[in-house]
DNA sequence: TTGTAGGCGTTATCAG
DNA sequence: CTGATAACGCCTACAA
């Protein structure tokens, strides 16, 4: 005996209630222009029936998802999580529903996210940073899809950004770090290609330097992927060097946690024989010991704009453009004066 | 003037390739069910105009969406990241794609998610433990969407579980902890309500508790919300009480650090003064100073087992039913003798 | 305020 | 191997 699986669809909360398909769609989407009587009746029985209308169906006919996807580099890690989570919150207010992939910091994959979201019916995108293939700025313009780019501000990019600036942000934590003393800088990068902020935040040290007088070619800098593990290893490689540094600013707080941990397993005293510091003030910076002397960026505030912008540009309501948030120099433990 | 937008359709692909739109869908779906040449054309057209299938008429065409849902309690910590990295990996190895989202540890919000990922077509659920409102095992069983249950283990359970015994493993930690000599144990629990694991784990401590011979009602249990700085001020409390207790059991890793963090702050020295444990083995549990003793749970294995367990299920394959993974006892500094 | 009916883009069945 | 054509479940003018 097979047990056949009656899923109700509108037809039959029509039927039951008495009513036509079209009220009780009326009753679901635009319950003003229905009369309370039948409302309440047609409510019911959707009720009753644990109707659930079905959302491809509903796409295809009003040509709208009510849904927005995010396409982020990596969930692993904590760096997207607090603005992804505001984010989430203002659009579940404004009634659409957040769907989240992340690309693994692979530009083909986001590429493929993208294709994927938006064929599911997305009706906006929330990007990270900027510097991406410029196909994809005109795929979405072809298909006419709102997008915004987060964890960055750029005013004169395609699209309208919700962020900061990572350049002038970490030039301003280099500027601290040359003002206490330090002349032997050596820099953690993220990898630079395809991922802009790991690319301003390195210019903006290169600012610092520059405009303090030291010399740029004496910042050594080592590229790797984000990840604890990496971080160790790249101060690893870094001390095998001739001269040891007496500081090193990471592209991130994950990559500076690694570093701190390798620094202590050396025997490395931080912050006398070795500053460290991060970027993003992730609640990891504050727990680790010594604390991380890092840049604060305003993740909810950024997730939360970011919702609203989206949210207006889909509801045709003019959108206000892009908004450049401001980050804060978070001092603490890991950064102190080089000692002789 | 008006830019009209136009999305490339399977029509379209097929009046340019010169087939008929059945011949393109079975292209792109069934290949091998197509001459060469036909698919070469084909497929050269469907890139040339940039054609996306869309979802929506797909889903509804075809009854499934090759689409596997995921409702997690929470993004905001790294708890779930690592798993569900594994299970997004092993699905897409299977040609799913995966939706996230998060419940915030709310049974309503769960439950509204559950049914919102069901409507868009999601041919299957992973849900996390087993403790929520019998309606939704029914609602999903009337719709017939398979679901499996993770970071749980509970053979008896009307959905098959991926997980392990949280009871049994918490009570061997406690069973270390009462062997190194510890007698006044102070629990810092997770939010029992709705949550099967911290019961469960609160449950394994007092197993080991009445093992070893010692009382129950001196264990001193504060509720919690997850959340760092709610184990600050689980701890504070605790240690507002009349007799200090030589070590804190915490519910999972993250209650454990912000219990770490208060001792320090408190000036306490960890573990002499006090031990600390947790649960889960997330990253930062090795990471912060001194590392956190706790219990290794095999995130990824756990993912990817789910994820195909839960193909099976959606193809139609007998699933290999539930699974109970190996959890292992992770000693690290944070766990001392008590020192009188 | 409510009902009727056409169409949204794909897939799948069934002939050819 | 390929081509018509009927669903799929819902929304939305248009009419009443």
């Amino acid at each position: 005996m097979q047990k056949r699986v009656i899923v109700p669809k509108l037809d039959d909360v029509a039927r039951v209630a008495g009513v036509s398909t079209a009220t009780v769609s009326r009753c679901l989407n635009t319950p003003d222009r229905v009369a309370k009587t039948t409302l309440d009746k047609v409510m019911k029985t959707v009720e009753e029936l644990g109707y659930t209308p079905h959302f491809g169906a509903r796409v295809m006919a009003a040509k709208r998802s009510s849904t927005i996807g995010a396409i982020i580099p990596t969930m692993e890690n904590a760096i997207f999580a607090r603005g992804l989570q505001a984010f989430q919150e203002e659009l579940h207010k404004r009634g659409y529903t957040l769907l989240v992939s992340s690309s693994a910091y692979q530009p083909e994959i986001e590429k493929e996210q993208i294709r994927t979201l938006v064929a599911r019916g997305a009706d906006a995108l929330l990007l990270i940073g900027y510097d991406r293939d410029p196909e994809i700025y005109e795929y979405l313009r072809k298909r006419n899809v709102p997008a915004i780019v987060a964890w960055a501000y750029v005013p004169d990019n395609d699209l309208p950004s919700i962020g900061f600036d990572n350049r002038n942000a970490m030039c301003r934590l280099a500027q601290k770090v040359i003002e206490l003393g330090h002349k032997d800088i050596a820099v953690i990068s993220g990898v630079i290609e395809g991922n802009d902020r790991a690319y301003s935040r390195l210019e903006g040290i290169k600012d610092a330097v520059r405009q303090n007088g030291l010399d740029v070619d004496r910042l050594k800098v080592v590229e790797t992927d984000y990840g604890i593990e990496n971080g160790e290893r790249a101060l690893e490689q870094i001390l095998t060097g001739s001269t040891r540094p007496t500081v090193v600013m990471c592209g991130n707080d994950v990559l500076a946690v690694g570093a701190l941990r390798h620094a202590q397993n050396a025997g490395l005293r931080v912050p006398d024989e070795l500053s460290i510091t991060g970027f993003d003030d992730i609640e990891l910076a504050g727990i680790v010991t010594p604390a991380l002397t890092t840049v604060h960026v305003p993740h909810r505030e950024m997730g939360s704009k970011a919702a609203t912008e989206l949210a207006n540009l889909v509801e045709g309501i003019t959108g206000s453009g892009s908004v450049e948030l401001e980050t804060k120099l978070q001092l603490r433990g890991s950064l102190g004066s080089p000692v002789r």
